[in-house]
Parts: structure tokens; C-alpha cells; sequence
DNA sequence: GCCATAATACTCGGATAAGTTGTGTCCGAGTAGGCTAGG
DNA sequence: CCTAGCCTACTCGGACACAACTTATCCGAGTATTATGGC
């Protein structure tokens, strides 16, 4: 049970994103540069945001991503899902139905085990949902000096076009 | 992020053995028939389960897999992790270090993402942790009907040898 | 009837293989802005 | 100077390749119970 690379990826091109200044774009290449990470592949997660409604991007020289809304309207959740799908980390195949046993009972209402995973899995998705992406900015501005964040920021306009 | 089949497998065998009057021991075969599975591969991951001291098994005939704790010590993450691992689903490949206007600057503590990532984790293992098996075999009274429980103990007992 | 031996049934562990998924690369199509050439 | 057309840089999407993991399957070794056979 291993979440993909892209969601880190990902996760760290959204807080970039949302410390960008108002109106700026930042291209895949930038992106991909800026973490040391495949820019093809880094595209394809992108993408997947876009999809998702949490980035748009635009075509063209000068284009790039930006978030589609405010930074403290994203929650990490939102990106963790548009990456990693929104399905159930747990499957449940109803394998208690394969009991030679049962005659004419069917079982009837959702498996007990299943129940249970799927609430460990809530409680995953509420902590993932309570935090959003500000509060990554915010918290960012106090781990990094601030000559690394200036030069950062310029780093990344000058390909940005 | 899925969980593999073995973690339904071994859970629904886990409250079998539970629910098994003293003394009682499963062989895979029992449990691999009763649940409708692959029985060589069910076996591997009972033989996690035993190298995690959740369960264990004894040789020869009439031998096979029993509890090695009252089924109200252990946990579902205890289950879960003797089959999936105890490694994290996220892990942090630090890209931030590859970040290339650092300069001096070499980042400590750990990666603010990866720490809500990892939190989120921990509510998923806490929520876990406070499920036993015996919490589910006490359900399972209320949604199986009697005869139903009685003819599977039977069945089972009969290839237990 | 008793003991030694063989047969049986299970666990354990390793080797192997097919199928799926994650990871990464490559290329063509479409689009928007900048550049150049001709008027 | 202005405009039309070309060029460039980017996104998008599909196709493809490779590696890792999941999901099995098979077989041999070891062990404990049961069955058998000889005394």
C-alpha cells in the first residue's frame, strides 16, 4: 500500500503554486526543473489536476499552471485524490458470500470487516481534507530563509516567460 | 494506494479463528475452501501472520493455524501491518533538496507535506488499532444467523481433522 | 499385544511465472504569443 | 509603421517500453500424527 511519487510531486508543485504571485504561471519544465523530477511524467500527473478542476493550464508560449481556486480552498485531499483516483484503498469481494454454508441466507448490509477499514479510511480522508494548501505556504515561510524564497521565485519567472 | 486481496483474506480468517472454540486449530486448506481463495497463496500470507506472532501453526496432520493471543489483543493493525508491511504508504523522497537556488541553506526538520501526509497516516493507524477481532466476532452473532454459524463450525471442524 | 517402520497430511520456504500497475520516454497534434518579411 | 505569415514554446493526448509488484502455482524439505507390518 504505497501512494505514487506523483502525489508527492504533485503535492509540492501545488504549494509552489499557491506561493506564486497573483496572475503568474509556471510551465512543466519549470516545475519539473525546480524538483528534479521527469517533466513528461511530472505532465501526465498535471494533468490529472486539471481534470480535476485544481490547476488550469494554458497553451502557448508563456503559458504554464496556475490554481484554479484560492490556495485556502484546495485541501490536500483534493490533490491527493485527483492523482491517486478516488477509490477505496480497501476492496471488499464479499468473499463471506463463498461461505459453502450459508443456504438460503444472504447476507445482507455492508461486511463488518470492510466496515472497519473504511472508517479507518474516513478518518485518512477528514485529516487530509482539514489542511489545505495555505496553511503549507504559511508554514513554509517560516522553514526557509528568505534570500532561498527571493531566489526561488526568480529562478522560476525567468522560465516562465 | 490499494491494500492487496491477502488483507481481506486474512482478516476474514483471523475472525474464523476467533471465533473457534478453545484449543481449535484451521488448516490453510479449511480456511483457503471456506473462503473461496487460492490456498498456496493464502498460505504465504498466514506465514506473515506467524512471523508477526498473530497466529500460529503447528505441523502434521490435525495441525494448522490457531490464535497465539486472545482474539481481544489483537488489533485490525496488527493484522494489516503483518500482511502490508509496517512501511508508510507516503514516502518522502525529499525533493525540496533538489530545489536549485538552496545555496547554503540545507533544509532540517522534516518536509512540512510529508508531515500532514504521515499524520493523516497515524489517524488512519489509530482508528486501526482500536478495532479487535473480538469487536467483530461479537457482530458477526448479530448479522449471521445461527444455524447458519453453528453449520460452518461444523464444516470447518470437519476438515480440521 | 507391542514396537519399529512406512505412509500420510500438514507447514515452511524457495523457485518460477503471468498479469497488472507504476514509472518513464517519445512523438505528433493543437494553440498562443513573438518574430520576420513584405507592403 | 503595419500586417500577414512563419516560428517557437508550450499543453495535450496517445503509444510505447521497462521495472516493480501483486497474484498466483508448483515442488521439495521438514515434522508430527496415523497406519502398517513384523515380532
Amino acid at each position: 500500500m504505497e501512494l505514487r511519487n506523483q502525489v508527492e510531486w504533485v503535492l509540492h508543485c501545488c504549494t509552489v503554486l499557491a506561493a506564486l504571485p497573483e496572475g503568474g504561471r509556471l510551465s512543466t519544465r519549470a516545475l519539473a526543473e525546480f524538483h528534479g523530477v521527469p517533466k513528461e511524467y511530472l505532465s501526465k500527473a498535471l494533468q490529472a489536476l486539471a481534470r480535476a478542476g485544481i490547476v488550469e493550464g494554458t497553451l502557448g508560449p508563456s503559458g504554464g499552471y496556475r490554481l484554479a481556486r484560492p490556495a485556502d480552498e484546495v485541501s490536500f485531499l483534493d490533490v491527493v485524490e485527483a492523482v491517486e483516483g478516488p477509490g477505496r484503498a480497501f476492496v471488499c469481494n464479499e468473499i463471506r458470500r463463498n461461505n459453502p454454508c450459508l443456504g438460503q441466507f444472504r447476507p445482507g448490509g455492508k461486511c463488518r470487516i470492510a466496515r472497519v477499514m473504511w472508517q479507518a479510511e474516513d478518518a485518512w480522508r477528514r485529516e487530509l481534507a482539514s489542511v489545505r494548501l495555505s496553511d503549507v505556504t504559511r508554514a513554509l515561510e517560516d522553514d526557509v530563509p528568505q534570500d532561498v524564497m527571493e531566489r526561488s521565485a526568480q529562478w522560476l519567472v525567468d522560465r516562465a516567460g
